[in-house]
DNA sequence: GTACGTGCAAACGTTTTGCAGCGGG
DNA sequence: CCCGCTGCAAAACGTTTGCACGTAC
């Protein structure tokens, strides 16, 4: 329950978190932004500002709701699959497609530098 | 030689090209931001106006004498370094470390969506 | 009641662009 | 001589923030 996820997490039910998170986790995984969620609601008549979104999907990247993914400069993407796995990324219709965690790995992970622990890792395949 | 790189690349020989690739291209390999260049042309007593400097990294990068390394919202980061080869990014201190392509490699792969050829990856890992 | 969330507009940092003038080929 | 490059300032872009008000708990 979408309650429950936003509880467990720290952070107040709040109309805008609830619809947001509505939008998010009802249906299918997803790749967005913020301009993507903010169209959405704007289409369903709703108003809620843009810097509340922005807020909110940060936040909820900072709780784990969602996966921050950095592949292109200047605009944050975020995937509401958690599990380990990578993305294609296509320039040209700047679109990702999901790439399963058995399809790829790497041979191994090397060590990272001492006192430092690996945090996560992302494989980013352009394609075009 | 340098003159030769631009050349070949169809770049025009210009003072300021000369300059950046000048400061780019001697020395170990770099990592850098279109900021960091400037600093530099600062002290050195150049004039180069940012603009430009982020114009030449721009095109250094589409005719593919720097490579552009993206994993920090909001920064362009590029690379001297064009062969095969991945990155830790320490997300505390802001620094890339690079990690010899004999140390980590994808197991195999996966086929890219039919129509596509792959052009590039990339392999981050957030480390702290 | 109080700490946290929201909305708005304004600020921010990075990058791009429009335009007049310069200079490489 | 022409087209590409430069410098500057201004615009653009995505994102964050300051502040007054509202609301969850």
């Amino acid at each position: 329950m979408i309650k429950q996820k936003l509880n467990q997490a720290g952070l107040r039910l709040t109309s805008q978190r609830l619809r947001i998170a509505e939008i998010l986790f009802s249906g299918p995984p997803k790749h967005f932004t913020a301009e993507h969620v903010y169209e959405i609601i704007q289409k369903q008549n709703l108003n809620i500002s843009l810097a509340t979104i922005y807020n909110t999907l940060r936040d909820f990247s900072k709780k784990r709701l969602i996966n921050e993914i950095i592949f292109e400069p200047g605009r944050n993407w975020y995937d509401t699959r958690l599990d380990d796995h990578h993305h294609f990324y296509n320039k040209k219709t700047q679109k990702l497609i999901d790439i399963k965690k058995s399809e790829i790995s790497l041979k191994e992970m090397p060590n990272p530098p001492k006192g430092c622990k690996i945090n996560k890792y992302d494989v980013i395949i352009e394609i075009e």
